[in-house]
RNA sequence: GGCGCCAUCGUCUAGCGGCCCAGGACGUCGCCCUCUCAAGGCGAAGAUCGCGGGUUCGAAUCCCGCUGGCGCUACCA
């Protein structure tokens, strides 16, 4: 293991947006392979099929590709341990599963959701740690045979030792140890036929001869069941590098209700792949104290990981603005022109913009009267345009707050848009016209507007929500009048 | 609740036993430059190094306890 070659991997699911964090991982992955002239794969785990994007993987390459950060395996390169998309391995999970059961170290479990949710509840009403109570453990070879014979769904469940405690080396902290009594029997394999997270990532890090694990913190508690299946299988464990998360302003980890974590935001919203990648390298330390404003191959030349810092830092905007601004201000006068006239008024996002105003103005330089908030960053509607006549402050700040998680989950066209508002002016028990409205104004600023749903749609889902977010955030510190 | 990780200015961080009554950067404020605004230059405010005990001639740095924050606690990753 020592001398085995450096080989490391990002394995982000297609479940949406590609995220920040992701990028984040992806970079301290591509830094470690650069600098020790190992290989940095990319692999798709998509094996949770409810939360199953299908434009999410490809948005996830372009994104980052954006960044600069290219592997050399991954499913729309290829390589020679794919394939790299999970759901095409489910045959390699399978055999391992069933290598796992005739070697005793995993189990059937038949238990229906129902009982396992009731079993929870008992549990944390008797102020119990919530954990599977190993019911099908104890099952007998027969009793097993007839509950398949019944065609009774089941999944696999791993089988810890009852004793004992398995201990870890994080290379970023030391030893860790976690007590068996305190590793549940996870589950391996899900009644659809999928792996979970624990099973595929493990069986394909070994198959794919992964080096080092470079991952977030919050993986920590789920090490020692994967150092268990390593055991299990007999194989050598990976070294694990458990990076900080990072956090929103109130240090909870990030996330998309109170940060813009989606890098087609900030794609969209006007940043440089330069600055945002230079942004998150300044993230956890690694980088020599006295250098700001680097580029991916100084990092590679830089960083180091012994420097990295354990606290999780915040992901803070207004660095990431200068950050952006010296880039901008670094750049000639025609690259310059030419990023503003693809990320700003791009051929496409123009041609798109252009239909929805062209039968509402009567001289052609009305199209940014119209249209500017298609452009602008400091839309924020005062009172008197967002707040219905017939409700009050706090009932409308109410709305919007439920705004983002209806915009959240849905589809981003037409029809799914207009679905999602009336509904939820229905189940909140406001008219149609007036959800729509304040919609209108914290995207467009105004009352009067291009159609808003196809403004919507062009506008993007990133960019939507992030006014909406913003409208929120400016609302809620708004000193209270009267 | 249980288990685990973490803990230096508001934020990102430097510091790895004496050079620190803690340095840099963002943000904030002031001054200069200037037709404006930025940018740039200069400067200021801002951290009893979470708290309490040790160890040591000496601790932000080592140890212990506490507190706090965060994460995990799913047939999600």
């Amino acid at each position: 293991m020592v001398d085995a070659p450096i080989r490391v991997r990002i394995a982000p699911s297609p479940t949406g947006d590609p995220h920040v964090g992701t990028a984040y991982i992806a970079l301290i992955n591509y830094l470690f392979a650069q600098q020790r002239g190992g290989q940095f794969i990319l692999r798709i785990e998509d094996t949770d099929r409810t939360r199953f994007v299908e434009s999410s993987e490809q948005m996830i390459f372009d994104a980052l590709h954006w960044l600069g950060l290219h592997w050399q395996e991954g499913p729309d390169v290829g390589g020679p341990y794919g394939p790299y998309r999970q759901s095409e391995r489910t045959g390699i999970y399978r055999q391992a599963t069933d290598e796992l059961l005739s070697r005793g170290t995993a189990y059937k479990c038949f238990c229906t959701p129902a009982r396992l949710d009731e079993m929870r509840r008992a549990q944390i009403a008797a102020k119990l740690p919530p954990r599977y109570d190993r019911h099908c453990r104890s099952l007998t070879p027969q009793e097993v045979q007839q509950a398949e014979a019944a065609g009774t769904p089941y999944t696999v469940r791993m089988a810890v030792p009852l004793e004992g405690a398995t201990t870890f080396r994080d290379e970023l902290r030391g030893d860790i140890t976690f007590d068996h009594n305190n590793v549940d029997d996870q589950v391996l394999m899900k009644s659809d036929g999928f792996p979970t997270y624990h099973l595929a990532n493990v069986v394909d890090d070994h198959h794919m001869k992964i080096s080092d694990v470079i991952r977030a913190e919050e993986w920590i508690s789920s090490t020692p069941k994967h150092v268990l299946l390593y055991q299990a299988f007999g194989w050598q464990a990976p070294r694990f590098w458990h990076m900080p998360l990072l956090r929103n302003t109130d240090k909870s980890k990030i996330s998309k209700r109170k940060n813009p974590v989606s890098l087609i935001y900030y794609r969209q919203a006007g940043f440089l792949p330069q600055a945002l990648i230079n942004f998150l390298g300044l993230m956890g330390g690694g980088m020599p104290a006295d250098l700001e404003k680097f580029s991916l191959e100084e990092m590679a030349a830089n960083f180091q990981f012994e420097r990295i810092s354990l606290g999780g830092p915040v992901f803070d905007l207004e660095k990431l603005k200068w950050l952006n601004g010296l880039y901008l201000r670094a750049l000639s006068p025609a690259q310059f022109y030419s990023t503003i006239r693809e990320g700003v008024f791009g051929e496409d996002y123009l041609r798109q913009i252009a239909p929805l105003v062209q039968e509402r103005i009567e001289t052609l330089t009305q199209f940014l009267d119209l249209a500017d908030f298609f452009f602008r960053d400091d839309i924020m509607p005062a009172e008197e345009v967002f707040l219905p006549k017939k409700k009050t402050l706090p009932e409308t700040l109410k709305l919007a707050g439920e705004l983002l998680g209806v915009l959240e989950a849905a589809d981003w066209n037409h029809p799914a848009l207009e679905k999602a508002l009336r509904d939820l002016a229905t189940t909140q028990n406001w008219s149609a016209k007036e959800v729509f409205m304040l919609v209108r104004a914290i995207v467009t600023g105004k009352t009067a507007s291009p159609p808003l749903l196809e403004s919507m749609v062009v506008f993007g889902k990133a960019r939507t929500l992030d006014r909406i977010r913003r409208f929120l955030d400016f609302q809620k510190k708004r000193p209270a009048k009267n």
